[in-house]
RNA sequence: GCCCCUAUCGUCUAGCGGCUAGGACAGCGGCUUCUCAAGCCGUUAACCCGGGUUCGAUUCCCGGUGGGGGCACCA
């Protein structure tokens, strides 16, 4: 068999959204399992909508998720790469005329109404179409089958003469597409089931190019949460959007891992799995048949997962990213050591890397927000303020250099006291950061230093 | 309206004629703990309905119903 030849062919009118990065991924994952070639193309026949905007964000996902390109425009606009260009459709309408001329030469193409349509064979007749509310002519034909490598065998009816160049001149998506998948001698075409239904058309234009059609592999469809109403997932839909995780600061291979688990798996429980792994074991036939819902819950998790696993140096520099696009620069501005102790500190911690800001500001600013229930809550409990007062007292003789060290310092005043580790615990850290979550107190204690403990320990006083 | 695809816990899924229907997320309960998370343990929860085929159907076939998609001089 010749090798394996797939393409991801968006057309950049819109936001990437999760379905065009799922295709991508399956189209890319079966690509590097048979160590065939991925092939990115640009449907851009669309003048009204297309944006350089949007066909720059395709690549900038795509690089962000992980996803090279064998052939096809470079990542940053300028040129391309492969034997088989130009990539992009805008540039190909030679090649659409040469294709047009052949099927007119094979007489499987008439012009009508200034348009060209596709000719179907076969005896004619005429019906009254009552949904087009017209007269359409119809062909005795026979339906097309279609061995697809998810859904099987599917049978369609296809008995109508199509548009496959417009009045004002230019191709249809059918016919380029079908154009540029035999130039560009694509072996499989992996899409989403919305196209099922037209691949009888296409199945059509390559009988009348007397070219064999390629494998077909049509995915399911990524639907919308139950919360988010019913449907397909659209691009205005939350958590629909590439660059919104992006944003977001989430790792590229959790949000990967997720979508790929979005109709297919690896045949045993295994979830959380490196890429390398799902590359050597996605196939096609592998892959499921019904829709999925999109669960940014699960997502959530995965993205939880890795990140606790992140090496240090990683998480640090995600961090820095992070802290970079903020508002407030503090922590930027902050010496290296310092931020570096403080991220590995919330690293076991967060969930998101998003969590950051609000997980660390007292680290950065001595004017951090007071959580009112949260006082509330401390305060009503014990005596707080006398013990605020003994650990102002104690502090001075207690040693700071490593958490052991403190956390003797607190249970040997706790035990003099007749009070445990916790009847301290609570105010010290409501007092030291403004809120009831966070690293230990111990550790709060340590990198906050002597000095400015005492303060916010007074403050609250 | 016509055509096509599809159907296991709320969600993602395993199952490929005989299972106590398994896992994961979410939920709930507990343990641990200096808080909050995490972790660990436990727990709630599913084969859409009706006909066949079969000794036996979640599994195969048919019909219904539900879900999704397509029916353009959009892609």
């Amino acid at each position: 068999m010749s090798p394996v030849r797939v393409r991801f062919a968006p057309s950049p009118t819109g936001f990437f959204h999760i379905g065009s990065a799922r295709t991508a991924l399956f189209n890319w994952l079966y690509a590097r399992h048979t160590g065939g070639t991925f092939i990115l193309r640009i449907e851009d026949t669309d003048q009204a909508r297309n944006s350089e905007q949007f066909l720059q964000l395709i690549y900038d996902s795509m690089t962000w998720l992980g996803m090279d390109w064998d052939e096809g425009p470079n990542a940053n606009g300028v040129g391309e790469r492969g034997g088989f260009g130009p990539y992009r459709q805008s540039q190909r309408g030679a090649i659409y005329q040469q294709y047009k001329q052949k099927l007119l030469d094979f007489g499987r193409a008439y012009e009508k109404d200034g348009a060209v349509w596709f000719k179907m064979l076969g005896e004619r007749y005429s019906i009254f179409d009552d949904h087009r509310k017209k007269e359409v002519e119809k062909v005795k034909i026979a339906p097309v089958v279609i061995e697809d490598q998810i859904r099987g065998k599917v049978e369609r009816q296809e008995d109508e003469d199509f548009v496959i160049f417009r009045s004002d001149g230019n191709p249809v998506f059918h016919f380029v597409n079908v154009v540029d998948d035999i130039e560009m001698k694509i072996t499989h075409v992996i899409r989403g089931e919305d196209h099922l239904s037209n691949t009888s058309k296409h199945v059509r234009l390559y009988e009348g190019f007397g070219v064999a059609a390629p494998m077909f592999a049509h995915i399911p469809l990524i639907l919308k949460s139950p919360e988010m109403g019913t449907g397909k997932m659209s691009k205005r839909d939350k958590g629909a959007l590439i660059e919104e995780y992006q944003q977001r600061h989430f790792l590229p291979e959790a949000l990967v891992n997720y979508i790929a688990l979005l109709g297919w798996n690896p045949g045993d429980d295994r979830e959380k799995m490196p890429i390398t792994d799902i590359v050597k074991l996605f196939d096609l036939p592998g892959v499921n048949q019904s829709n999925a819902k999109f669960d940014g819950k699960k997502l959530n998790h995965m993205n939880m997962v890795y990140l606790l696993e992140q090496p240090a140096d990683r998480f640090v520099a995600l961090a820095k990213e992070y802290f970079a696009k903020q508002p407030n620069g503090a922590a930027i501005m902050a010496n290296e050591a310092y931020f570096r102790e403080i991220m590995l500190l919330a690293q076991p911690k967060i969930k998101s890397v998003d969590e950051l800001g609000a997980y660390t500001v007292y680290f950065f600013t001595d004017d951090f927000l007071i959580d009112a229930k949260v006082k509330e809550k401390v305060m009503a409990k014990g005596d707080p303020k006398a013990r605020l007062a003994e650990l102002i007292a104690a502090i001075p003789v207690i040693d700071f250099s490593s958490d052991a060290t403190i956390e003797a310092g607190i249970k040997t005043l706790a035990e003099s006291k007749a009070l445990g580790f916790g009847d301290y615990q609570a105010v010290a850290r409501l007092a030291a950061t403004g809120t009831n979550a966070g690293p230990s107190i111990t550790a709060i204690f340590r990198v906050l230093g002597k000095d400015r403990v005492l303060v916010r320990l007074g403050q609250l006083c």
